[in-house]
RNA sequence: GGGCGAAUACCAGAGUGGCCAAAUGGGGCAGACUGUAAAUCUGCUGGUUUAUACCUUCGGUGGUUCGAAUCCAUCUUCGCCCA
């Protein structure tokens, strides 16, 4: 099964929404979103989602659908875009991938080592252990469970020693036994445009369209949620800094200019994730 | 006209004789990253292509001292107070 897919991509604000739909609506195909935030429900404004009329005029897939608390992940969505992308293919013989969560793109095109799921219960059995005994207990217990992966891991980072310890405790294998990171071959032909903005013009972009959120309700939207900010999905660039206004941790101008620096830094990151990765392999 | 206070790196702001190229925060820049990634983590931010090295900095000038961002004199600017 042959078939095209057109990945667009780029940084936040860059445009890639409207060029994605313009093509869409041009040559009749659906748009698959690699977003990890636009997929959640509820919070349409912070995360830019393409409004009611485009998302009626153009199908888009993984886009809206899944309630805040719920889990997700770059794997899931691997999974997921391609089962949608061989639908697609069948149905049509191309599709279109188009977002800026970088590692999607990344799991999408290249794919994303088979690491076992973790288990609900093992993963707050880590948390609590990890909160009681803290940082040098995860340190010395990745050190002895799998010293490969703690001579790589970035120590400082938490987060993944953590994680690891979750791998490791759920499987039974080493961290590193899963970690094989190859590329793997996609049966389809990927058209991979990065849209690439000077970096002036970008960051213009961003103040305005954070100045036209908070016209939109950015706020509003942000109290509807605040209740449950403690969930991963709304730990996002553009809420945190409107619950922290609301937590009294700044007056309302200074958090919506913390939102358009945040976005700015959001953006530097997605620009050089995709400068540091190699995609090349894509263009044979 | 008189009295007092302040002047520090891009900004804010510590530092009040040597350990000061100067805390800290903000901002900026650069980077890591295969499992909630708009997340998480790291480095740099006076100059010298590398520096445990050298050079130029703490409003200006001139002093005191082995040594000054720190002390003295004077000038400038800015605040406040009395006229």
């Amino acid at each position: 099964m042959k078939g095209k897919v057109t990945v667009i991509t780029g940084p936040t604000a860059s445009g890639k929404s409207a060029l994605a739909i313009e093509m869409a609506l041009q040559k009749n195909l659906e748009i698959i979103s690699a977003d990890s935030r636009q997929i959640y429900k509820g919070i349409p404004i912070v995360t830019a989602m393409p409004s009611a009329d485009e998302l009626a005029a153009v199908k888009h897939h993984l886009i809206d659908i899944l309630p805040l608390d719920a889990y997700y992940s770059a794997a899931l969505f691997e999974e997921q875009a391609l089962e949608i992308t061989r639908r697609q293919i069948e149905e049509r013989g191309e599709v279109i991938v188009c977002g800026g969560s970088m590692l999607y793109i990344d799991a999408f095109c290249k794919g994303i080592d088979d690491i076992p799921t973790v288990s609900e219960s093992i993963r707050t059995e880590v948390l609590e252990e990890f909160n009681e005994k803290g940082n040098e207990w995860a340190l010395s217990e990745l050190k002895s469970l799998d010293p490969e992966y703690y001579a790589a891991v970035d120590r400082n980072n938490l987060k993944r020693v953590i994680h690891a310890l979750e791998i490791i405790r759920q499987s039974g294998r080493t961290f590193t036994s899963f970690r094989r990171g190859v590329c793997k071959k996609r049966e389809f032909e990927i058209d991979f445009r990065y849209i690439d903005l000077p970096r002036d013009v970008l960051f213009n972009r961003i103040n305005r369209r954070v100045d036209l959120m908070v016209e939109q309700g950015l706020i509003e939207e942000a109290e509807r949620v605040y209740p449950l900010r403690h969930l991963n999905s709304l730990n996002t660039v553009g809420l945190k800094e409107l619950f922290a206004w609301k937590e009294g941790e700044m007056s309302l101008p200074v958090a919506i200019e913390r939102i358009k620096k945040n976005t700015r830094v959001y953006a530097k990151k997605q620009m050089t994730w995709h400068a540091r990765r190699d995609f090349s392999f894509i263009k044979d």
